[in-house]
DNA sequence: TTATATGCAAATTGTTTGCAAGTAT
DNA sequence: ATACTTGCAAACAATTTGCATATAA
C-alpha cells in the first residue's frame, strides 16, 4: 500500500477531482472558456511543488507552450483563488506563492530567517482554539495564516562556528 | 491608577525608553547618525495608531516638517525593523504595515474579510503550543504571524439581511 | 574634514490592464 | 456570430537606488 506521510504534498486523485469540479462549477457559473492555456496551467500548477511563485509555475508552463504569457498566468491564478482551489501565501519576500487548498491538510508554516526554508506543520490543538477565538467574537472563520519565524537548527550550528572562529 | 486595558497600543514610558536604547546601540554599533529627519520619524511612529503605513506615517511627519522624503521614511523604518523595534506586517493589501514591537502584547490578528476591520486577541495557549512545535523541530523562535481571516459579526448580520431582500 | 544622510527623481519589481487578434461556444 | 481569451506592451503601485547636496561627528 502506498504510503502517504504528511510531508507529502501530492495531492490524492480524488482531491484533484474536487479540484477540477470546483473549478468548472465556478467557470460554468460564470460563463468562462476552457482554452488550452488554462488547461496546461492548471493541471502543471497540480503537479508543481507547493509555495510556487507566477515565476516557476510560468517556467514550467513554458517547457510545455513557450508562447505562454505572464498575465495569464497571472489571470488563472487568480480564477484559481477565486474558486477556492487555491490560496494566495506572502512570505517575507516579496513574492505572491500559491499553494493547492487542500482542506485536509490545515498545515502552518516554520520559516528560518536565514535560509528560508521552509517547515510545515499540523497543529489540531492551535486550529481547535483558532475556532474558539472566532466565535468568542462572533466571526465566522473561513481560513487563517499562521508562520513562526526562527533560526533553523543547522542554521543556528552554522552561525555558532562562525561566532566561534572569531 | 491608570488603567491599561489589552486594547490599549499606547506604550508605556519604561517600554519607549527600552526601545530608544535598543535603536541608539544599534545606531552606534553601525556607526549611523543622529538626524533631525530620524529623529521626527521615530517619534512619530511611536505616537501612531498601530499598523501604520509608510504613507499615513510620513503624511503625520510632514505635519511637523513638510520636506522629508518617501525615501527616509522607508529607510527609517527599515532600521527600526533591523534593530527589533518595529516589526512589518503584510495583510491581504499590498501595503506593509509597521507595528511596536512590544514584546509583552504578543497579539495576533482576527481580519474581516468583508470590511477589512482588524480585532486582535491573545491566547498564552496557542503561544505555548507554538514553543512546542519550534522546539520539537529544533527552530529558536524569533517571532510570529498569526492571522485568522472571516467575516466578522456585523458584515454576517449586514450579508444575511442583504440575501433577504431578494 | 569626511563619512553618513537627505531629497529628489529615476529605476526596479511584482502585478494589472487595454487592446487588437485569436478562439471556444 | 459573439463573447470570452490571449499575448504583448504599456500602465501601475510599492519600494529601492543613484547621485548631488547637506550635515553630524
Amino acid at each position: 500500500m502506498k504510503a502517504k506521510n504528511k510531508h507529502d504534498h501530492r495531492p490524492t486523485a480524488a482531491s484533484l477531482t474536487h479540484f477540477r469540479s470546483l473549478l468548472s462549477n465556478h467557470m460554468a457559473k460564470k460563463g468562462l472558456r476552457s482554452t488550452d492555456q488554462r488547461k496546461l496551467i492548471v493541471e502543471t500548477f497540480f503537479k508543481s511543488a507547493n509555495h510556487v511563485s507566477i515565476e516557476e509555475l510560468l517556467a514550467d508552463v513554458r517547457a510545455e507552450d513557450p508562447k505562454v504569457g505572464y498575465a495569464t498566468v497571472y489571470r488563472t491564478l487568480k480564477l484559481l483563488t477565486e474558486c477556492g482551489v487555491a490560496f494566495e501565501r506572502r512570505f517575507g519576500d516579496g513574492l505572491t506563492r500559491y499553494e493547492l487548498a487542500d482542506e485536509e491538510s490545515h498545515h502552518d508554516h516554520l520559516i528560518c530567517v536565514e535560509c528560508q526554508s521552509i517547515i510545515e506543520f499540523e497543529e489540531p490543538r492551535i486550529e481547535r482554539i483558532q475556532e474558539e477565538v472566532a466565535d468568542q467574537h462572533g466571526f465566522r472563520l473561513l481560513s487563517h495564516k499562521h508562520e513562526m519565524y526562527g533560526v533553523c537548527a543547522s542554521c543556528q550550528a552554522k552561525l555558532n562556528r562562525a561566532s566561534g572562529t572569531r
